[in-house]
DNA sequence: CGCATTTCCTGGTAGC
DNA sequence: TGCTACCAGGAAATGC
């Protein structure tokens, strides 16, 4: 997201949106989309995996992609024409009209008051930027002291820190040689500190590489993503462990498909409350 | 309030 | 070859 929207941000500041086309059926995820018309876009910033631009007259348009959603500069060719969910038009010269493609309708575009994220309760409790000084180890250590979910679980809440989707996730803790199922309340601190600089260290890469296409992923010039290449743990599930050769295993935490080396990544052992010594 | 479960959806692919 | 079944998953809705 942090791609595309170093992409959108020199097209689309100042434009003024000149028409807007609806072509998904109208609902929740396109609310309000028709109140965009006639304003000019004052920026665009991102929290998260949410994409928020400001428009003139106190209002946000806020997008999300989904799984599978793009944002183009230039209309779809047939086979992506037929889930094109979204056309704006732009004042100013070209590129003048951004499309928004949704094969799998998991996306969002919407129009909401400025900073009224009541329908979004995601971003409406999302978690520091992790790559911002705010997320310092101390405010992680106390998001995760928090919840007793299990660790890889809560980070896909986006609550202890935002923008972490199920590839950077398994990446981190990988990384930071941490049990996916071990309760966030139970990291030491030293695993902390470690998940903490291998979140960090991930999306900077990540970011640096233009994001990770494994399949749909495009920014908004069409190019892909190269961060796949640099994956060690996500989608490796037998294979061998890049770090100590044991192979990597596969469980689904949260309804989400994780690996994780069984050798580096160990789950503590009777540390937990509801302990009594006889 | 916190957490688990269910739902949304289609392209790709495994299996027969 | 062509069919069916199943899988992928971000966030919201729903259910305790």
């Amino acid at each position: 997201m942090e791609t595309v929207r170093r992409e959108l941000a020199p097209w689309l500041t100042g434009r003024e949106v000149v028409e807007v086309e609806l072509v998904a059926p109208p609902g929740p995820k396109y609310a309000d989309l028709a109140r965009a018309l006639g304003r000019r876009i004052e920026d665009v910033r991102r929290r998260g995996k949410f994409l928020i631009m400001p428009l003139t007259g106190g209002l946000d348009l806020v997008a999300h992609l989904g799984m599978t959603g793009v944002i183009a500069d230039s209309a779809p060719d047939e086979r992506a024409a037929a889930h094109l969910r979204v056309r704006l038009g732009l004042s100013g010269g070209a590129p003048s009209a951004l499309y928004f493609i949704d094969p799998r309708r998991f996306g969002r575009f919407l129009v909401v008051e400025s900073g009224r994220y009541a329908s979004l309760p995601t971003l409406a409790a999302l978690g520091p930027e992790p790559l911002d000084d705010a997320f310092t180890p101390e405010a992680f250590a106390a998001a995760l002291a928090r919840s007793r979910m299990p660790v890889k679980a809560y980070l896909l809440s986006q609550r202890p820190v935002a923008g972490v989707g199920n590839i950077y996730a398994d990446e981190a803790l990988w990384r930071a040689r941490v049990h996916p199922l071990t309760p966030a309340a139970e990291l030491t601190r030293a695993q902390v500190l470690e998940l903490h600089r291998a979140l960090r260290e991930v999306l900077a890469s990540a970011v640096a590489a233009q994001g990770t296409t494994l399949s749909d992923y495009r920014t908004v010039r069409g190019r892909t993503g190269e961060y796949a290449g640099q994956l060690l743990a996500y989608g490796r599930a037998g294979e061998a462990c890049p770090r100590c050769g044991t192979p990597m295993e596969r469980v689904v935490i949260g309804q989400r498909g994780t690996t994780f080396c069984p050798s580096c990544q160990r789950l503590p052992r009777g540390r937990g409350r509801a302990r009594r010594r006889a």
